[in-house]
DNA sequence: GTCTATACGAGGATAGAC
DNA sequence: GTCTATCCTCGTATAGAC
């Protein structure tokens, strides 16, 4: 879902490194935790399964990676957002948007996916993953906060609600042919009842 | 989460075939679909991984079982609900409650947790998945149409929403300690405020 | 119905050559 | 950094005895 610019072309050939947690990223998002394989990133990069070992000496680390370039790249977004002169509705709105991206390729947001798979993570990767959602959730909640004169209590549970939803949503649509628009037509009647705007 | 009455310690001892299903029900809402064995149930049912497959042959046959066993259960609640004297507030309220069970365990709505792992299901059991999907939110529409007077597109709309709500919290909840008590905490105050009531 | 035995592939991981 | 070769474990599934 934040990986658009992760996954963009560009000039300067991407290092195997980012190669191999660009794929897993993928996979993980679309198979979650256990049913992807280094046999799959493998054969995508092109590379042989021993030769990950090299750059990622276990699977526990590869997607503790994983999760902590996802959040960074999360938070560095919303930053953006924040910091852009949108009116904090908009902003809001340009947040939501991200959840839509990877949809139509059947990916969930990687750390909703990872939730679904806790009880089989190990404690390195599910404290990774607590990390994600306490930041996310504590910037959401500011948001919220400022742009609808939220006292912080509320803020906070309106920002775990939303969140829920969200990820509620991107599991609902993978089910049907429609998604990115489904995804639409089931939080923008919601997001402009709870928070109107912009 | 529907389980209560099949898990019911009873005189009557239960059939292997019940045991099996029983079994894998439970690993499956906690650990997902590609993450629980043929031996996993094998040692919790007193059994060999060998004659599991005299009961289910494939374990595709397995869960294509278990998701109609789950939505026929879930079907026959929501029309005990529907057919009690409560107000639809109320019945709204019993509905949501049946989401909290399984959460102090770890385990999730079965059909949550399978559409997290729709990528890698067999086609039968992704049907299976459908139907019970589909059947749920037209229970729930119905409900609310009766209930709140929403008319049909409306009705589908918000039952979806809801559905979405009650699935993301549960993926929410498992990432803390107090499972149960925060997903009414953040399910509540949604529901008291669109959805008014008893 | 349940068992033992076994086939067969896939998964994560390591050793050592290049 | 990447390769080949290999190890060991686990997973689903089958055959055939009891």
């Amino acid at each position: 879902m934040v990986d658009a610019e992760v996954m963009k072309k560009s000039a300067v050939p991407k290092s195997t490194t980012q190669q191999i947690l660009d794929t897993a990223q993928k996979f993980v998002r679309s198979r979650g935790y256990s049913a992807f394989s280094y046999a799959d990133i493998s054969e995508e990069v092109g590379i042989r399964k021993a030769s990950i070992h090299y750059h990622f000496p276990t699977k526990t680390e590869l997607v503790r990676h994983l999760v902590r370039r996802y959040r960074d790249t999360m938070l560095g977004t919303c930053d953006r957002i924040a910091q852009s002169s949108s009116t904090a509705p908009q902003q809001l709105r340009d947040f939501v948007a991200l959840y839509r991206c990877g949809l139509g390729e059947g990916q969930l947001c990687l750390c909703a996916m990872l939730m679904a798979d806790l009880a089989v993570l190990p404690p390195e990767i599910q404290a990774e993953l607590q990390r994600y959602v306490q930041a996310v959730e504590a910037w959401l909640s500011d948001l919220l906060q400022r742009g609808y004169a939220l006292d912080p209590t509320l803020g906070d549970l309106e920002s775990k609600g939303l969140l829920a939803l969200l990820h509620g949503a991107q599991l609902r649509v993978r089910i049907q042919a429609d998604s990115p628009e489904a995804f639409d037509r089931l939080i923008n009647p919601w997001l402009d009842r709870q928070f109107p705007g912009p």
